[in-house]
DNA sequence: TCGGAATATTAGCTCAGCTAAGTTAGTTGG
DNA sequence: CCAACTAACTTAGCTGAGCTAATATTCCGA
């Protein structure tokens, strides 16, 4: 068996990557479960609260842009709004839209979240070589090219 | 702005490959929840059934490996077991233990979903230039790494 | 103008996590 | 030796988050 950190050509079939690919996934789908247990807000809110950071939006954009139908959606807003972080608004132009927007509260609770995540994430970055570091960032394009067909 | 597929060294910075690795995260989330959704086990079903692949394990063991608490787990594994995809057991030197096996349909159920999988994943990867699986390839041990702290 | 399409909500279900409390079985100290 | 403690697990009851089906409202086009 080869060193798996420095695979040669010809380790990148499609086949076998799946499986180390599967594998990393699993990895990085615990450790993120781990990381956002008992935050101020669940990595949903988070989620729909960092769609809102440029201004307000609809709710079936909300929706589509997290992959949920429009009931969960409607749900997960109410909580929100019982919370005191968004605030539900409406288009002039259409009667049938609602929009949806951060309240000072929300903007603050956004970004002290974000702020609390990228520090746990800088140090768990900072932890790897140099080296390490180029080799992930020369991967984040690809990472992201993934499931774009 | 440079090209953000051919990193160069300096990009590297902890603080700012955080932000990328943040955004990464966010969409294969989103991309695992879009290729999970309907599947004939849920992710955390399919997990727990990889546990058991090896062969029977306790209560505790799977609650650990999984991160969450052991209520949680057991009605996971009554959930399984009333579909019939596992069967508990007792541990004969110790009557507080009970362990968890596949039945053979939860074996063939596991193995199928994991194809299925598979095959998905392998068709996104096989949509990209060898080059960049290299550069996945190559980055697959590094994020193994994170959390590992 | 009226019928269909679009937008959103409500209702009611399941899955999945949590804590608190209870049961049964092993372990240990007086 | 047995009483108290600990360990392993389950039950009960809560919340969050997803789904579909059904129900308003509103817009638009024939």
């Amino acid at each position: 068996m080869t060193d798996p950190s420095t695979p040669g050509p010809g380790e990148a079939d499609p086949g076998v990557l799946a499986e180390g690919v599967s594998a990393v996934l699993r990895h990085l789908v615990l450790l993120l479960r781990r990381t956002t247990a008992g935050q101020p807000v669940t990595s949903q809110q988070y989620a729909v609260l960092g769609s809102l950071e440029q201004g307000p939006r609809r709710m079936t954009e909300l929706a589509e842009e997290h992959a949920v139908q429009l009931p969960t959606m409607t749900v997960q807003i109410n909580r929100l709004e019982d919370a005191g972080l968004v605030a539900r608004g409406a288009d002039p132009a259409d009667a049938r839209v609602r929009t949806v927007e951060l309240t000072g509260e929300g903007r603050a609770r956004l970004l002290a979240v974000r702020q609390a995540r990228l520090a746990r994430l800088g140090q768990d970055l900072a932890a790897l070589t140099e080296r390490e570091r180029d080799t992930l960032a020369a991967a984040l394009p690809v990472l992201a090219k993934l499931g774009r067909a």
